[in-house]
RNA sequence: GCGGCGGUGGCGCAAUCGGCUGACGCGGUGCCCUCAAAAGGCACUGUCCUUCGGGACGUGUGGGUUCGAGUCCCACCCGCCGCACCA
């Protein structure tokens, strides 16, 4: 007799190869709009394909795809695609180093993540996978930069940039961590460079705003906010008589003007050295400012340095009073934030409090809280107005309460042309060329008559020519292809040169899930019919890695589109799930270096998929961080999968003439009954833990309950526990669909994937009796079985009566008692 | 400093609306099956006390509300994440 176990390597290959040959998880664009199924769309971040997918990968997916499953199988029509975020530094940076062409790697990368995705058994819709590095979608990436450039929100413009030594390109603000590039953690530099932008920050109220629209987890949206920095406040304009020059300042307190007491720039200030310049301070502020701007980002910021900074030796005038106060330059001003320079509210403001100590500057108070006497000094620089507060110190406006002063001083300010009311942005436009080469080339031309020229549309893609030597050197590799760099002005025809910066690769990232609706459209990127069948993702799943980068370009990118009337969704995922991260054993993040990596293959070489994919779920609370544990895994294998495995096997219906089935027994009684019911009892919690929240976790226990129960009878009805086994694969299926289709097609001889989802009977979810619990003040004295849905007199008495309370009674006086109907009475004695 | 999220057995965690704390899994202990092992099955497993009936205690700390608090309120401690000289 050969031993019948559960093999998953002789069950995933069979099931996988039946979903591939009938492309079971396609789903029509259904252009004649006839299927009026829900519709639900279920992504997870398109992976970066390097090497092999990892285990983030892998829960990523197992997440995504019980989702999908379970949305089928409670009948909707489910959109579950798959492509790749093929562009990009890493596979460029491989072919500096080896010369293999990046699209050779990178093509190798993705057919290992195809090849794994099959037997992760994850249910694709593969006729709409795409790659980012194929022209026949980065066509469209480069139509939608030239829509983007119609509507100026593509320009070139000189601006001080971030630059990355280390990969001689430049980045995004969100791209640098620290004073540091995100992908090498090299030091980054700023430098004046001509480079091309998205205008996101013309969105940044509504990408402000319509965070209340959207589904997603709190700290993804307070991340957003935070980046976006909107903040409220006025621009005040002092004035340089001495050099006929007006400079703006924005400050959240003009309330605080009177308390102004001198002037800050930063020192990346365009003006600081012509300020200085002929006073006694030129050659001091040279070396402040050449030593400030060699400081790294971590330095300057360090949050105890204490102030240092530099007179100008000019003053300029303080608008409310026209009083002349002095000009310095100091570093902890920024270029970036406001104007560049601020006026300094010594009283008011930490900051400049602690420069004015340093620098015996007088310090005046001008806010004070109603009743007291002043003497609060700097306290409140940062805190809210409060009703009690009034403007002291403040000629006309003193003794007015501080909002009401914030008020009339700006209104004041703006009738005599000396400032107005303003909102600044932390957010600052999306810087998107890089000079590399492995990237979507820019659909732009420079002519020497006509300019620069967009590439009509009808000669895209613009392809990225194959090059020899992909070492930058401070320009793109492009600029070295001299075939593809020269080209005819489409306007003129006359000798143009080509773009040569591509464009990050967050732009190809930013629209794939658009594309995904209609991928194999050769006409258009997409038509704007069938997107409204899909749009917006119902439910997207990734790290929260991409919670300001991502999924900010994303939304940018739908408000622009919008609003050209190319889509008609605002939003671009209505719901968000950020996945926690799966740590090595050793609770620290998986790296080579610490040799903690637990690689997929060697999993589910071991345990199969469905292990593999269970346990990444069952493991914690999918959005929490959760240590891998090699024990953990063996668990799910056994007490979950093997012990289904055999119930199935024990229990399936071979032939014997009789069809195979688990229905559910007519009139179950004892110990079927008690299995039946764990069965609804199961179907109701996995139901509701998916339906209502990503408690994955739990509901794989419920299963895993509804297992052992059947195995607690042994000898109960076999028709309940084929019923109970059945609705355990039914019910695992989202979670392990190898074992779910196997077990359910032993049992019953139908593909479960074609089943719709089970319906707990609610006749089943209620016993007729339940375990009271009797309470003598709040402490638990014993349990008594009752009727359920018994009054309440009768449950008080059934209380009083029992052994434990009586106990406890010992002949003191009830004072009250609390009836909890189908729970519990509590027996209040004094 | 600002914003967000957490703190429950030896471990991961569960308790969904204020009602039995610790579901489920891991780990541990004992037993069954076996010539033996593997595999598998069954049972027990928060701490302390116990006359073995049971009892006391227990959800970061301290207070409060309540018949009843892991859950609500106040104050505090600790940890993680994001932002941060943002005017």
């Amino acid at each position: 007799m050969d031993e019948r176990r559960y093999e998953p390597k002789q069950i995933e290959p069979k099931w996988q190869e039946i979903w591939a040959r009938e492309g079971t998880w396609e789903v029509s664009n259904d252009p004649e709009n006839t299927d009026h199924r829900e519709k639900s769309y279920v992504l997870e971040m398109l992976p970066y394909p390097s090497g092999e997918p990892h285990i983030g990968h892998l829960k990523n997916y197992a997440l995504g795809d019980a989702i999908a499953h379970f949305h089928r199988r409670i009948g909707r029509r489910v959109l579950h695609p798959m492509g790749y975020d093929a562009f990009g530094l890493p596979a460029e940076n491989n072919a500096i180093k080896t010369g293999v062409h990046p699209r050779v790697a990178t093509d190798r990368s993705i057919a290992a993540y195809r090849h794994w995705f099959h037997r992760w058994g994850i249910s694709i819709d593969w006729s709409r996978e795409l790659g980012t590095h194929e022209p026949s979608y980065y066509r469209w990436t480069q139509w939608i930069f030239l829509k983007l450039f119609e509507r100026d929100l593509a320009y070139r413009k000189t601006a001080a940039v971030n630059w990355c030594p280390n990969d001689q390109t430049v980045l995004a603000n969100e791209q640098v961590i620290d004073g540091r590039c995100e992908r090498c953690g090299h030091l980054v530099e700023v430098r004046q460079l001509e480079q091309w932008f998205f205008r996101i920050t013309d969105y940044a109220d509504r990408l402000l705003e319509d965070l209340g629209t959207i589904d997603w987890p709190e700290h993804v949206k307070a991340m957003q906010r935070n980046w976006i920095g909107r903040s409220e406040g006025a621009e005040v304009v002092f004035g340089c008589e001495e050099l006929g020059i007006d400079y703006p300042v924005f400050t959240t307190r003009p309330d605080t003007l009177f308390g102004a007491t001198f002037f800050v720039m930063a020192p990346e200030h365009p003006d600081v050295f012509r300020l200085a310049e002929g006073t006694e301070h030129e050659r001091e502020v040279h070396e402040y400012v050449n030593r400030a701007l060699t400081e790294t980002p971590e330095q300057r910021g360090a949050v105890d340095k204490p102030k240092t900074g530099v007179p100008l030796g000019r003053t300029v005038a303080n608008p409310v009073n026209g009083e002349q106060i002095p000009m310095f330059v100091a570093d902890y001003v920024l270029m970036e934030y406001g104007t560049g320079a601020i006026m300094a509210v010594p009283a008011h403001d930490q900051r400049d409090y602690d420069f004015a100590v340093a620098f015996d500057l007088p310090i005046r108070q001008v806010v004070a809280a109603q009743g007291a006497d002043g003497q609060d000094g700097q306290d409140g620089a940062f805190s809210a107005h409060t009703e009690n507060e009034v403007l002291i110190n403040s000629e006309a406006f003193s003794g007015m309460n501080a909002v009401e002063g914030q008020q009339a001083i700006v209104e004041w300010l703006d009738r005599e042309g000396k400032g107005h009311f303003s909102v600044n942005y932390k957010l600052r436009d999306w810087l998107v060329s890089r000079q590399r080469y492995w990237g979507c080339p820019i659909p732009i031309v420079y002519c020497d008559s006509c300019g620069m020229v967009p590439v009509p549309e009808e000669q895209l893609p613009v392809e990225l020519p194959n090059i020899e030597d992909y070492q930058p050197q401070g320009r793109s590799p492009l600029a070295a292809a001299e075939d593809w760099v020269n080209v005819a002005c489409p306007n003129c025809h006359g000798p143009a040169k080509r773009e040569t910066d591509t464009m990050d690769t967050f732009v190809d990232s930013s629209w794939y899930y658009l594309r995904y609706c209609d991928a194999r459209n050769d006409h258009a990127a997409w038509d704007r019919r069938v997107l409204r069948r899909w749009m917006p993702v119902d439910q997207y799943i990734g790290g929260v890695e991409h919670a300001i980068l991502h999924l900010m370009y994303s939304r940018f990118f739908v408000k622009a589109l919008a609003d050209m009337e190319l889509l008609d969704v605002q939003e671009p995922f209505q719901a968000l799930f950020t996945q926690g991260m799966i740590l090595g054993p050793d609770g620290n993040k998986m790296s080579s270096s610490k040799g903690n990596v637990i690689a997929p293959s060697d999993i589910i070489e071991r345990f199969g998929a469905d292990a593999a994919r269970c346990y990444v779920l069952f493991i914690g609370p999918p959005d929490q961080d959760a240590a891998w544990a090699t024990t953990g895994i063996e668990g799910v294998h056994r007490r979950l999968l093997g012990r289904l495995w055999r119930l199935a096997d024990e229990l399936a219906d071979r032939g014997g003439g009789k069809p195979t089935n688990a229905e559910e027994p007519v009139d179950p009684e004892g110990d079927a009954l008690t299995i039946v019911r764990k069965a609804h009892w199961a179907i109701d919690k996995v139901t509701r833990d998916m339906a209502t929240r990503f408690a994955f976790n739990t509901a794989l226990s419920a299963i895993i309950e509804l297992i052992n129960e059947i195995y607690r009878y042994p000898h109960a009805d076999p028709q309940a526990r084929r019923f109970a086994a059945g609705t355990a694969a039914s019910l695992l299926f989202p979670f392990a669909p190898h074992l779910g289709a196997e077990a359910y097609e032993m049992l019953t001889g139908r593909r479960v994937w074609e089943e719709p989802w089970p319906d707990a009977d609610p006749e089943r979810l209620q016993t007729e009796t339940f375990e009271l619990v009797c309470q003598v003040n709040g402490k638990v004295r014993d349990r008594v079985n009752a009727p359920t849905g018994a009054a309440r007199d009768e449950l008080e008495r059934l209380c009083l009566e029992s052994r434990g309370v009586q106990a406890h009674l010992n002949g003191q006086e009830i004072a009250k008692v609390i009836v909890v109907p189908d729970k519990l009475v509590n027996v209040v004695v004094r």
